[in-house]
Order: structure tokens, then C-alpha cells, then sequence
DNA sequence: TTGATTAACTAACGGCGTTAGTTTAGGTTA
DNA sequence: TAACCTAAACTAACGCCGTTAGTTAATCAA
């Protein structure tokens, strides 16, 4: 019935991610992605819309592959965790911290997460859309602290790793801190 | 000895943010500045060394405004001020949120912050180092506020502003809770 | 008045995202 | 097998972008 594609979406993402890691940010462009397909540029508009389209495609794939299988023992181990993940995905791909900073999520990406916090957060004295905001919360800091070490990937960080590990806990733990100060029953 | 120039930084600076409140972070180009100034592109180069400089020009004059004469009576309501200010300068200018959340701040521009800050902090137990961490933890998590509630200026926030406030308080208030249960003397 | 200096200019380069219109490859059907 | 249909590739171009090289013009000092 016709004629059989050459690339698709998948693969689209996978020259994306790898040029964000050669590259950084600065390097994605859809020319790019078409080159090292093998492919005009203008055939990539026969799989996606457009470069917001790839934005959105690797946004939500990293989301995907940050929380998949994330379970915790309680809303701090959940939360924890969940912060170490999404920092862990960024050093992987540092030149998309950029992009997941500015691209929101799809509903249908986010939303299996949902039952997942609202569950931890169920002992604790809030409901269930300031679970969701305390939990976006802590997701926009540990993406910005990301941001502020990997910003301007493929050059590498200005200050050691030591330092951005320990900016990431004292931050990680003092937002804790404060949703068990705020939430938790006083007995 | 030399012909009087028709521009300065200033007026880049100024035509900067009017291209950035119109048309968002899109229409802040090297070109359009030029045209708003009656000049043509090239001549931007006799002022400034290039768009990156325009960014770091336009950071750190926000940053400025944002703190200027800013105080606080002990160290909760000076970050509380803080963020409170942070908020209201991206939400003069929409278009600069993405800005600020990618540029650092030069240090000649973060240095007459420090004593301010550390001098807050005072009281608490923690060194200088770890108060300016957890200050600069409140400034990414207010901008990435910002810049989710902005992000996409000149479009409108999606959801209304009630919202908006409500996340900034909880996640704003919680941090503060942190620091307190963190880093106060217990008595 | 001449010369030096600086900021404007013109023109161009190579890049970008995207679109319109055309060709081509393969499966379906007669 | 031969004709047809269709989707995915293509060519070519548009209008942007940041930036640079080289040139002209305007002012001040000598």
C-alpha cells in the first residue's frame, strides 16, 4: 500500500539523545538529526511535527525511564529516591537538562505517577493536589540544581563533583526536612 | 577623537526586555534589537561582545533590581522577601524567566549579596558555604517556579493564577520549614 | 586642515526550522 | 504481470538567525 519508512520516531529520539551527549543542547537541531539518519531534513516532518515535537518525545521518555519500577518505603524513601533518579538521568544526558527544564510533561506520561505519590503522601496531613505540588516542587529543584551544574553541557561542570554532590543533598534534605516539619502528625 | 556613538548598553539592555515582555524569549534576537535601536545588526558588536553577553547583561541587572535594598528582620523573612522579590521581577518580565534559569550571575553581581546572606544566617548552624548553598537552593526553586508558571511567555500561564500562588507558598514555606528544622538551635 | 579614532555602515557566510511541490518505492489489485 | 495507489523520501526554497570582514562617515585633537 506503500512505501516502507526509513526511520521512525524511535530512532529519531536515539540521534536527539546522542547529539544532546556530543553536543549539548546547541547541537540539536533537526539538520542534525537528519544527518546522522542518513535522511533530508525535511523527512523527519513525516514522523514528527517539528523540533517542539522532539523536545516533548525526549522529555517525556527520560521521565518514563527515570521512574520506571520506582517504589519507596515511605514518602521520604519514595522522594529521595525519585531526586536521586532525575539527577541521575541528567548526568547521563546532560546537554537535555535544558530542555527538561522548559518542556512539560504530557499529561499521559505524568499521570501513571500520580497514584504512586499520592499513595506515600496518604499518612501525612495534606491532600492529594499538595502531595502532587509538593512533589512537582522538589522535581523543579533537583532539575534546577541540575541545570546549574550541567547548564552548559558539553563543556563540563566549573566546580568539582563534590561540591554539586554536596549542594544536592544539603538542598534534597532540607526540602525533606521541611515536608516532614509541615505534614507529618505531632504525637 | 572619536565619532559619538547612537547607542549604548543601556539601550540594548532597555530594547532587550521590551522584545522580551512583547514577544517572549523567542523574539529576543540580536536583529530585532538592532532594528528597535534604529541601527543595523553589526553595529551591536561596537557594545557588546555578543547575545550570550545580552543574557549575562540582562541576569544580572534583573538580580540587581530584584535585591536592591533588600533586608529582612532574621533570616526567615529575609529569604521569604527574597523569593517573594525573585517572583515578582520574572513576573514583570515573563520572557526573561528562561533567561535567568540558564545564565549564571557574574560574580562582581552575586558578591554584594554574600554578607547580607551570611550575615542572616548567623544565628544558625551552618558554615557560610553551606548558607549561600541553601540560598542559592531557594533561588532555583522560585525560578523554576517561575519559569514553569512563565515558561512560555507570551502565552498565558495555563492555569489561573490562584494556583500559581499556591504552589509558590507551599513550596516556599516548606523549604523555610527545612531550614528551621535543619539548622535552629534546639533550646 | 590634516590625521586619528571610533562607530556606524554594507555585504556576506553558514547555520537554523519549516514548507510546497515532486519523485520514487513498494504493496494491492485487476 | 501490469497498472495503480500511497506514504515516505526527495529537491528547492523562504525567511529567519548570530556573527564577521571590510568600508565609510563623523567627530575631536593637533
Amino acid at each position: 500500500m506503500s512505501r516502507p519508512p526509513r526511520i521512525d520516531r524511535e530512532q529519531l529520539l536515539g540521534a536527539g539523545l546522542e547529539l544532546l551527549d556530543e553536543q549539548g543542547a546547541g547541537g540539536l537541531s533537526m539538520r542534525a538529526v537528519a544527518d546522522r539518519l542518513q535522511v533530508k531534513p525535511a523527512s523527519l516532518y513525516n514522523h514528527i511535527s517539528g523540533k517542539e515535537q522532539l523536545h516533548q518525545l525526549i522529555a517525556d521518555t527520560l521521565w518514563l525511564r527515570t521512574v520506571e519500577a520506582l517504589t519507596g518505603d515511605g514518602w521520604r524513601e519514595l522522594l529521595g529516591e525519585l531526586a536521586r533518579r532525575i539527577r541521575a538521568t541528567l548526568r547521563e544526558h546532560p546537554g537535555a537538562a535544558a530542555i527538561v527544564a522548559t518542556t512539560n510533561l504530557s499529561a499521559s506520561t505524568y499521570e501513571p505517577t500520580i497514584p504512586l505519590i499520592t499513595q506515600a503522601f496518604a499518612p501525612l496531613r495534606l491532600d492529594e493536589q499538595d502531595a502532587l505540588l509538593i512533589t512537582s516542587s522538589l522535581g523543579v529543584l533537583v532539575i534546577g540544581l541540575a541545570l546549574a551544574e550541567f547548564g552548559d553541557a558539553p563543556n563540563p561542570p566549573v566546580a568539582p563533583r563534590e561540591y554539586y554532590d554536596h549542594w544536592f543533598d544539603l538542598a534534597v534534605e532540607t526540602f525533606l526536612d521541611g515536608i516532614a516539619a509541615r505534614f507529618t502528625e505531632e504525637e
